[in-house]
DNA sequence: CGGTTGTTTGAGGACGTTCAAGTACTGTGG
DNA sequence: CCACAGTACTTGAACGTCCTCAAACAACCG
């Protein structure tokens, strides 16, 4: 492993707040995963043998069932893949596939279990990633519950990072982007003219919105992070 | 507070595997709040005052939005209501209602984010039951997107606890359940309805199964946990 | 027993999917 | 640089699922 890699890995944002021999406890454990866009990093059902952690690239979870695939959620940079199975050593309720080139660290899952025993720093910062996952996972199922396509886009829109000029740029392609809002790609289609009248445009992955308030106001957004 | 009330805060399941101490602290830190059926424990919005175990009774976590309100999940005796909130200090994301007479351990949210840093023991059992219930979520999700209605509900029933005789007592009214799984209490009933061939038949409360494997087929259910 | 609340059934409509075709991208080799 | 293939996205029509509204029915509680 480069000492980039060892690095990346030591500075990873899980890790924030613990001392500095968990993250090169952890470094020493893992061995590096490059992974090509599209290529799994781990599928449902598989008993977990690694936590991974994203050292650069973006990876989606995906769900399966019902003879359907969907996408849960996408993690980036410094995060953690289901750390939920591994913590508990249970089947992986989700696959991951790299969306684009990926590097990931994996941490054998029986040296991560052993280190959150007796690392308490290690204990606590899991307690807030996955408080936050938890956080993320709830919005979904409101969304998916109480609103229609059209809000569910609007509110995901919505929450996105905007570039100084205001532009949001989608982070997947729309095909992708139907499936993570539970939706299929045509009705993703229709859902963004449903928006045109509140100046919501669409260049490629570049969107604009000109009327924030009226979207917001259309889809009943929660600011609440 | 009564020594009852003290003995079942030490030993209730979140602190599982936490030295006595622990148990103890908490249960000097909490208050006692009975809740009638229909009362609200917190709502939505809120900045959480408390960390809130649930000593005896049933209460459903309420999500509100776009004019409509829907369940998330119920909890039991022995559970601990919204943990990410409370970690975080951020507003509920959801409020929590009895659903019959329910008695709760509340713990100032303070003292226990104190304790958290603290007790190493704790952190660990917090993550376990982050962990489980992130895995909960995600089969929610994962049923939204990939089930349809009576799907869904197929799938729910497999997943609850039998008595001796493999009758099944639903934990909740329908209209409840219905908003637990995502549908009208009209479509709930005619989902009922369609899985009847099945062999699936409700009296009340009471629902038993007869063509078992063939309803795991109807709804593709997976087993994992 | 009547009032209240919860559940079922029916009819009509809105939302979302499927299937199919057409249109825009994107990258490759000539 | 263009032609081309392959892939993604859009649009349209038909269908199915699910919701709304309304009414009948059942269960529960004073």
């Amino acid at each position: 492993m480069s000492p980039d890699d060892h690095h990346r890995i030591e500075t990873i944002a899980l890790l924030e707040g613990t001392p500095p021999h968990v993250g090169r406890l952890l470094a020493e454990a893992a061995e590096i995963r490059a992974l090509a866009a599209g290529e799994l990093a781990f599928v449902a059902g598989q008993r977990p043998q690694f936590l991974h952690l994203i050292l650069s690239g973006r990876l989606a979870l995906i769900g399966e069932g019902a003879g359907a695939e969907t996408m849960v959620e996408a993690f980036g940079e410094g995060e953690a893949l289901l750390t939920p199975a591994v913590v508990l050593d249970r089947l992986y309720l989700l696959s991951a596939r790299a969306m684009i080139d990926s590097r990931l660290a994996a941490i054998p899952a029986e040296s991560f279990r052993a280190l959150l025993d007796r690392e308490p720093a290690l204990a606590r910062a899991v307690v807030t990633q996955l408080a936050r996952h938890w956080r993320v996972l709830i919005r979904q199922i409101k969304d998916l519950k109480l609103r229609a396509g059209a809000q569910r886009l609007a509110s995901y829109l919505l929450a996105q990072d905007r570039d100084r000029s205001g532009r949001i740029y989608l982070l997947m392609e729309r095909r992708l982007l139907a499936r993570r809002l539970g939706m299929t790609p045509e009705h993703l289609s229709r859902a963004f003219a449903q928006l045109r009248p509140f100046g919501v445009a669409a260049v490629g992955r570049a969107v604009t919105i000109s009327d924030e308030s009226g979207l917001r106001r259309f889809c009943d957004y929660d600011a609440v992070t």
